[in-house]
DNA sequence: TTAATCCATAGCCAACGAGGTATTGATTGT
DNA sequence: ACAATCAATACCTCGTTGGCTATGGATTAA
């Protein structure tokens, strides 16, 4: 029961962590200091966030010497848009469907 | 900091609530009744997620006698539409930044 | 009127998760 | 070599939440 979806909605879920997500989609890659500056939250508590965003795939981190950079990778955003169209598909369906019954009631 | 989406992804966050929504939005209006059956969790628990779901906009009850009808309210989705495409929108403002400069240095 | 059905609410409990501080490992600067 | 900085890990605490059972209120059936 744990698809894709599954991952990016409880990751999602969490404002502080959606919040260093859109910084990262808005400013590019940042370290893990900089993140922490205007996070509102201890070091530790962004790295932990960091950990859980790349474990669902939403970042990707790059090493240099003792700092550790993180970037968005919005590729992983993909089932999200693939659950959203495929509930809006279900809706238009059932739609055309009662669509299709009127018409035939009309004739 | 309680915005839309927030209210959206916390929802949505939960498994057995999000099964509960896709059912709605597959079969269209099912009763508590017929959702519990086959939901996997009792009925008190079904019916605090539909009031949930409710407080989300995600769904829409009508009462019939002594049954509840809920339907899906696939319009509450917009903004987890809209926020995707924002993402969206800022990495391709600076993926595009950076093929602008990329054009200058070639001149 | 009484019994049965349907749903919502109340109350409880266990598990999870987000926050903190303290610490360690690794790298850079002196 | 030693001190300082950066990020990750370990450990703890506390609030939230998702599940349950029991019950109540309302409606329908006998």
């Amino acid at each position: 029961m744990s698809n894709a979806q599954d991952m990016l909605f409880r990751t999602l879920a969490d404002p502080t962590r959606r919040a260093l997500f859109e910084r990262l989609c808005r400013e590019g890659e940042k370290t893990v200091g900089a993140l922490t500056a205007r996070a509102g939250v201890s070091q530790p508590v962004v790295s932990k966030h960091l950990g859980i965003l790349k474990q669902a795939g939403l970042v990707r981190d790059r090493h240099e010497g003792r700092q550790t950079h993180y970037s968005a990778q919005l590729g992983a955003l993909a089932p999200l848009i693939d659950w959203t169209s495929e509930m809006a598909g279900f809706w238009q369906s059932r739609f055309d469907a009662l669509e299709d019954l009127l018409k035939r009631m009309d004739q």
